[in-house]
DNA sequence: GCCGTTTTCGGCCCGACTGTTTTCAGTCG
């Protein structure tokens, strides 16, 4: 029973009550208690021992016994008692684009609807606009949630999304007059994967923007659009957002339009206490207990926003409901690492073995985005299915390195590779092969299957080698295709603090690995971090920003990270 | 169901768009 699995529970316990149209502020509690319990930056389990279940924010008396029950016997009573009260088709149902709990029961209880099949049936059939309160549109919407859902693919890669929304953003920019234009969401905050992309504009011409938005060339289906807010869905399957302020309220609708939700949420609490409300148009004070006739006092920047409300300003990485508000108010947010704060890059492939580019492309390219130095870590001899080097080869790469040094100015290639730790725990050079280099990572790709137990003693026999820096990938995980393998990352940061074992944090969008959430603890531990970006080409090299993004939102600061080190610092360690 | 520097009861974040309606409920973000 870990913090997703209790807050998917939560998460269905107020699916269930809203279908049974129970107390709205207890269903928003269970959302909240959810919400807070999925932010925790440490495995509840472990929380659980140490600190009283109700510190949690959101969980009280009632919640607390819940959770104890769930982690001491892996299942709720009630909730399984809920679930036998209500039709399982609900839970379909809800998940439709425009049906909530008020659809789903007049579709259940009038049409007695219990599969997904028979409702687009009947849709097809006309029988749902028969019903009062449900016409024709309605039942036209309903089917095209149903198809969209069925086409709907999982979330987006930050690494396709922002992109595509950056392209968008340019697009916009030269199709319409436009004062402001930015890219707000998940996107913003940088999430690993993002559901829609939100775009906000203060522009003269609204309308203008509005036509240009909805007649984009990706654009497939415009599923709302008004005046000041509209909605597409493109032809990759994602839906985009777009919201149109005047430039007053651009600062405030900026802060609601990046969220999170949970966030935002957090702020109007704020906001609230002080006597004040915070909306999309700005923050306004209330008087007598009513908002109307309050006089707006911030909403141009978000700097005056959070200020109205007594915070300092809270970067968008940050804006997680992860305990950044109150470190806000006491003036205790850390000055995040920044993409120029970083020297150089540990983990890059050649043509050696499966990159595509040479030594020397990849060492100019790094020169040109400013770094001091390159680690050019290629796959060891075992790892055949990308090219991985012989011994022989080996030598023959270093050589070529020394001669790049030597072409080079005021750049260094430094040795590395990327060795393969195997299904024992062995690496897959000698010592001697590896005392030669300046770099070792080590890295799992194989026995992915293997027990926590197993898997985690191999990465720690990999750290207890004396030449071994870097843990790399160190969950395995590719985003929306390969789960993590099963691996005690408490016990890999113990370790890796007491070795002096650097940690990775992979730029590659499919992986993101170690994630926010780990990479924060590790800092907290002491374990020192390193950003790469895995390139196996030039351009890849650019993704250090999406390294650096993970290590934003894990709230790092430049001397948590390895290559925020000059040339001459890593030659010394 | 949670919560408290207006506290142990009575609040709980806020607004746009849509559809089916003549004033609003439902859904979404």
């Amino acid at each position: 029973m870990d913090n997703h699995k209790i807050s998917e529970i939560f998460e269905a316990i107020a699916d269930i009550l809203e279908f049974k149209q129970d107390n709205q502020f207890k269903i928003r509690a269970y959302r909240r208690a959810a919400a807070s319990i999925r932010a925790m930056s440490e495995d509840i389990n472990e929380f659980a021992k140490a600190n009283p279940l109700n510190s949690i924010p959101g969980i009280g008396k009632d919640l607390s016994e819940k959770i104890e029950e769930l982690l001491k016997t892996g299942a709720l009573k009630s909730y399984e008692e809920l679930k036998e009260s209500v039709p399982g088709i609900i839970f379909d149902m809800m998940r439709i684009p425009g049906v909530g709990p008020k659809t789903a029961k007049l579709l259940y209880d009038e049409l007695k609807i219990d599969s997904v099949e028979k409702l687009k049936k009947y849709a097809k059939e006309h029988k749902l606009s028969q019903l009062s309160h449900l016409k024709e549109k309605t039942e036209a919407n309903i089917l095209k949630g149903i198809e969209l859902l069925e086409k709907s693919s999982d979330s987006m890669l930050l690494g396709d999304a922002l992109p595509m929304a950056e392209g968008m953003v340019n697009y916009l920019k030269q199709k319409s007059p436009i004062s402001k234009i930015d890219i707000a969401g998940s996107a913003r905050r940088m999430k690993q994967t993002v559901k829609d992309i939100d775009i906000l504009v203060s522009s003269k011409k609204p309308q203008a923007v509005m036509h240009n938005f909805v007649n984009m060339p990706t654009t497939e289906r415009v599923l709302v659009r008004g005046d000041t807010k509209s909605s597409i869905l493109t032809r990759q399957g994602i839906q985009v957002d777009i919201r149109v302020v005047e430039p007053a309220s651009y600062g405030a609708a900026l802060v609601y339009f990046t969220g999170s939700k949970e966030h935002n949420v957090r702020l109007r609490e704020l906001a609230v206490k002080k006597k004040l409300k915070i909306n999309e148009y700005g923050v306004y004070s209330v008087k007598g207990g009513s908002a109307s006739g309050g006089k707006k006092i911030a909403g141009k920047t978000e700097e005056e926003v959070y200020a109205s409300v007594g915070l300092k300003y809270i970067e968008p990485e940050l804006r997680e409901d992860r305990g950044e508000i109150g470190a806000a108010l006491k003036n205790k947010l850390p000055k995040l690492i920044e993409i120029s704060d970083i020297r150089g890059d540990f983990h890059v492939h050649s043509n050696y073995s499966d990159g595509i580019n040479t030594i020397e492309e990849m060492a100019r390219f790094c020169k040109n985005l400013g770094y001091e130095y390159v680690v050019i870590s290629d796959h060891s001899k075992s790892l055949k299915v990308a090219g991985g080097l012989s011994e022989q080869d080996l030598i023959k790469k270093n050589r070529e390195i020394d001669a790049i040094n030597k072409k080079i100015k005021g750049f260094k290639v430094l040795k590395g590779v990327e060795v393969d730790i195997d299904s024992d725990g062995n690496l897959d050079y000698s010592d001697e092969v590896l005392k030669d280099l300046d770099v070792v990572l080590a890295a799992i790709h194989t026995g992915f299957k293997q027990s926590k137990e197993v898997i985690t003693k191999r990465i720690l026999r990999a750290m207890d080698n004396k030449h071994v820096d870097i843990i790399t990938h160190p969950t395995g995980r590719l985003l929306n295709a390969r789960e993590p393998y099963a691996v005690d990352m408490t016990a890999v940061l113990k370790h890796a603090k007491k070795t002096g074992t650097v940690i990775e944090i992979n730029g590659y969008p499919e992986r993101l690995d170690l994630d926010d959430i780990n990479s924060r603890i590790a800092s907290e531990m002491g374990v020192k971090i390193a950003l790469t970006t895995d390139s196996h080409r030039v351009e890849q090299l650019l993704n250090m920003r999406f390294a650096v993004s993970v290590a934003r939102r894990a709230w790092l600061t430049q001397k948590d990270v390895l290559n925020t080190l000059s040339l001459k610092q890593i030659c010394a360690i």
